[in-house]
DNA sequence: GACTAAATTTCGGTA
DNA sequence: TACCGAAGTTTAGTC
């Protein structure tokens, strides 16, 4: 990895075109050969980048550059889509490369299978007397999160997100659809359940008849013996 | 800004729960206060970053981490939402601070501003005798990119998207069910505009009577009297 | 490899 | 400020 500060200015050209006038900034070369450029503020995004693969080469200045400050060009180029990235470079204010070798990469816990790991094991949540019939159940546009049954025998399909957002609605609205074509589990109702709803997604379940069910992750997971143990 | 190249491990609780096993990575931390955990591949995104607001203090190990080889622990707090993000620091590489300002930001042209914008203008790429009534066209579940009336009179919503995915043939569906139930603009067709349009989102569109038309956003552009006068 | 859905999405615009 | 939708989305998983 090679760490840059540069007075440059950069340009980008490819699904969009973009210029980033000249300033103080850190350029990141990757042992990849990936290319990002930060600012010092608005973390997480590079302000301009280019992914891998791509491939790094020196261009030399020609008069009119040379006689506007630049003393340095970097091309960037993406061979698969034409994507190409230009550094201008007016000044070097630091340049260090460093070995890091391969990480071993992010070991993750509470997204979207969590909440579905626990509301398949507190099913109940949904109404008295429900059972779990199965999680992740095929149909043939795609699985449905779960699928259970209520206190009077009927097929509920429930859709699990961390935020409620209409996609979400949407998405279960085609599986319903589907599956009340089927004779062996129709009729079938909607549960669209989340941590968190949107108004709007709210609005259009309701309008479809589907119900919208809040989750608390922290109380279902206090419920949860497998966390029990780790106290 | 001040760049770090560190042998750590990393934990974060927050929104999830997340954990970087021990190794020598880039730790970036900006004037603003955010942190940035990058590996030697995979660019744009961090393996691990917090969000400004946050605040940085630095924790003295205690023995048993000491015994553990950490020699420097930071702790990162995020005051709004509760996060957690504690670097356990066992050795450092580099270390180096510097002075950046603030950055111009990024001048971008070519989203979906742009085609919407040349749509517009030449709308009767639609068809001969089509009409523009107006552009982000309201309606009470969100604006239509462009309403236009075709040779016959008729009223005809059209979506605009970059690339063509089946959310934007939902998102077109939802709007021509509310506009057919309005009868000063009803009956209103569909038409599903994209650089490139998705096979299954082609299949969707059509299977619910909306028309497809894929855009050539480099042609569009060489119409465009605006354009021209860049040369 | 193509496609779908999730993301600690982030980011910008608007009501 | 909340909400909605785009993003050079990126990334991960499945078919």
């Amino acid at each position: 990895m090679r760490l840059v500060i540069a007075r440059c200015s950069v340009d980008y050209a490819g699904r969009l075109s973009a210029h980033l006038p000249l300033a103080t900034r850190l350029l990141l070369l990757k042992a990849d050969g990936s290319v990002l450029v930060h600012s010092d503020s608005l973390s997480y995004k590079p302000l301009n980048w280019m992914s891998p693969p791509c491939i790094l080469s020196t261009i030399e200045p020609d008069d009119a550059q040379r006689d506007a400050g630049v003393i340095d060009a970097w091309k960037v180029t993406q061979a698969k889509t034409a994507d190409l990235l230009v550094i201008s470079i007016h000044e070097i204010l630091h340049d260090s490369t460093h070995e890091l070798g391969i990480d071993p990469g992010l070991q993750k816990d509470g997204v979207e299978a969590d909440l579905q790991r626990l509301l398949a094991e507190q099913i109940t949540l949904l109404g008295e007397n429900y059972r779990l019939v199965r999680r992740e159940y095929m149909t043939a546009i795609g699985p449905v999160d779960i699928l259970a049954m209520d206190a009077a025998g009927s097929s509920v399909a429930v859709e699990i997100k961390r935020r409620g957002d209409i996609d979400g609605v949407e998405q279960l609205t085609r599986y319903l659809e589907l599956m009340n074509r089927d004779p062996r589990i129709a009729p079938v109702s909607g549960v669209f359940a989340a941590q968190e709803i949107k108004p709007q997604a709210r609005t259009l379940a309701q309008d479809r008849g589907i119900r919208c069910v809040t989750l608390d992750y922290d109380a279902m997971r206090g419920m949860d013996d497998s966390h029990l143990r780790l106290f």
